[in-house]
RNA sequence: UGGGGCGUAGUAUAAUGGUAGUACACCUGGUUUUGGUCCAGGCAGUUGGGGUUCGAAUCCCUGCGCCCCAGCCA
């Protein structure tokens, strides 16, 4: 708590307790969160989703979700449900009913004809292209429409007949009358609406003309009474038009702020990419688990507080930066950790046979549902003289550092005994089939009396009292730091992110497993795939491997 | 000088002109029936150069580097 707290003053915060103290908008803070309908939301929008409700709710204020549905041509519901569902799932609630951009069109249109009225704003017949080649340059002023001065009257005319429907799509535009020359593009006579004869996912085919984003933002935030209007720094070059067209209009004129997007190494965070992998069929979809959607991120097994604990961490500034995904792994460990029931599960088996046990042994041992939580209680195990080990807890021919089980060693099965093994049995083909073990019957419980010690202790399962399920592990979906520099991003894809294990055998508790994630012993987290598991089948996801630090001793 | 932004350990982020701190990563060691957790310690930084000042990450000047902008997308 005291560690968060203080990563809490950003500066944007710091604005607002300005403000506050100024008494600019009368002591009120008053956010929004306005997604485009085009697509999922991602990892990046819950930082935007968090800084905009956290801001809010630590100030006592209010945060609007809105639609910014200005564009017919590539929104759609299906993403306006998914949104509401996402944001939802975070935790949070927004100010009153979802607001669309939408259901101010015809305010738009209004405050449109008074910017034409004060002959500030006219419609030019410039196709697209003459438009661009009229720009100008980065280095070079723009030139003039030759219907720049246009009288207040025909503009009006046309822009009416441009609404009823009377011209073709880009055949005309309405235009701000700023400044050709301007040094920032966005003042070279921005286009206001254009014509679009399509049908709208709301309006459906009410509107042949749309507004442009900056626009239709600035009055979208005007009309809502937003105080401050959160957006990323590359709407830094929009504010002067932000400004501008709230300035002509004389309406209420929010504060815009822009901070830096969340990027994060080994993933992309762009919609139209993350469309790509989508369309492609490279991914099962938008929830994919390796997907850092929302929806991909709920499905793998993240939880709302760990997201929204990895999105205040990561802080909020102006300067360009890439957080390392382990940080997002982090957070959601540290919370799996302390709630988590621990169950033994083997996902890759190799048998082992106790041959100093007889056939029908059966022996039940106790295990601690998680040791982090003395609350949470015991549970039995059996123990038989068949069990499944992890293959790769055996090496025939183990290097220095291998703590776990080969030849001639002995290690301890996790709340069982000491088992040495003695004998490999192999196939025609060499493969190993099943392990032969001895068991010490002095070390039950896993102590040995005469206090020898083991470096390794395995997990393991009784072979006659198993659940078989198949398990998927999931790697990073890029194996390139920053895929999205790849030329082409599917060059960044990681061929192996997702292992599958057809016979796994989980611990016969977990025959009542509910939708809750298990920690499996020394593997992970793992959770039941709820889309794809079934009566019949159980296919389970691995939520976040444990860290590892013999993967990395052996690494090197 | 087209315009707009940004430069603090490997990464990210703090520090009213007053001891450059924190997290993650990395390295040591300790505890441990999860090579997990936990604990202790270590490594490591103000973009260069000037100036103001008793004192500069912070103020001034001047370089250098990086990001964004020429959609009738948002």
């Amino acid at each position: 708590m005291s560690k968060s707290k203080l990563l809490e003053k950003n500066f944007i915060q710091k604005i607002i307790e300005e403000d506050k103290s100024s008494n600019k908008w009368d002591g009120r803070v008053h956010t929004r969160f306005p997604p485009e309908p085009n697509g999922y939301l991602h990892i990046g929008h819950a930082k935007s989703i968090c800084l905009n409700f956290g801001i809010a709710e630590k100030n006592n204020g209010q945060c609007n979700l809105r639609f910014d549905d200005t564009n017919p041509l590539k929104e759609e519901s299906e993403y306006v449900k998914s949104i509401i569902e996402d944001v939802k799932w975070l935790g949070f609630s927004w100010y009153g009913q979802p607001f669309f951009a939408s259901d101010y069109f015809e305010q738009m249109y209004e405050y449109a004809i008074k910017l034409i009225r004060k002959g500030k704003a006219y419609v030019c017949d410039q196709s697209n292209e003459e438009i661009r080649n009229c720009r100008g340059t980065l280095k070079n002023p723009g030139q003039n429409s030759p219907n720049r001065d246009r009288s207040i009257k025909d503009n009006l005319l046309l822009f009416k007949r441009m609404k009823a429907g009377e011209f073709d799509n880009g055949a005309k535009t309405l235009r701000a009358k700023i400044d050709m020359s301007h040094p920032n593009l966005n003042m070279r006579d921005p286009v206001i609406y254009r014509i679009l004869h399509a049908e709208h996912h709301r309006t459906g085919n009410k509107w042949c003309i749309y507004p442009m984003y900056d626009w239709a933002h600035g009055l979208e935030d005007s009309i809502e009474n937003i105080t401050h209007s959160i957006c990323t720094l590359e709407f830094e070059d929009h504010r002067p038009l932000y400004d501008w067209y709230l300035a002509e209009l004389g309406v209420y004129h929010p504060q815009q702020i822009e901070f830096a997007r969340l990027n994060i190494n080994y993933t992309v965070v762009s919609k139209r990419k993350l469309k790509k992998l989508v369309d492609s069929k490279i991914v099962d979809g938008w929830d994919d688990p390796r997907m850092p959607t929302i929806s991909g991120l709920r499905r793998r097994g993240y939880t709302p507080s760990s997201i929204r604990e990895f999105s205040k961490n990561v802080g909020v500034t102006k300067r360009n930066s890439v957080i390392d995904v382990v940080r997002l792994e982090n957070s959601l460990r540290e919370e799996l950790n302390k709630t988590a029931p621990r169950v033994l599960c083997v996902i890759d088996p190799i048998k082992i046979i106790i041959t100093n046990l007889p056939e029908d042994h059966e022996e039940l041992m106790q295990a601690l549902n998680n040791p982090e939580d003395p609350n949470s209680g015991k549970r039995e195990l059996l123990f038989t003289r068949e069990l499944y080990i992890e293959k790769s807890d055996f090496m025939e021919d183990p290097p220095r550092k291998f703590f776990r089980l080969a030849p001639g060693r002995e290690v301890r099965l996790r709340y069982a005994y000491f088992i040495t093994c003695n004998d490999i049995i192999k196939n025609k083909e060499g493969e190993i089939k099943e392990i032969h073990c001895t068991y010490d019957p002095k070390s039950r419980g896993g102590k040995s009396p005469d206090g020898r010690k083991v470096k390794g202790t395995l997990h393991w399962v009784s072979a006659s009292n198993v659940i078989n399920a198949q398990v998927k592990i999931y790697e990073r979906l890029f194996d390139k730091e920053e895929p999205e520099k790849e030329e082409n991003l599917f060059d960044a894809l990681n061929p192996d992110s997702c292992q599958i294990f057809k016979d796994s055998k989980l611990e016969k508790s977990l025959q009542n497993a509910t939708n809750q994630t298990y920690q499996f012993e020394r593997l992970g987290y793992f959770k039941k795939d709820s889309k794809l598991s079934h009566k019949e089948k159980n296919i389970y996801i691995r939520v976040v491997s444990l860290r590892d630090s013999w993967a990395k001793i052996n690494k090197r």
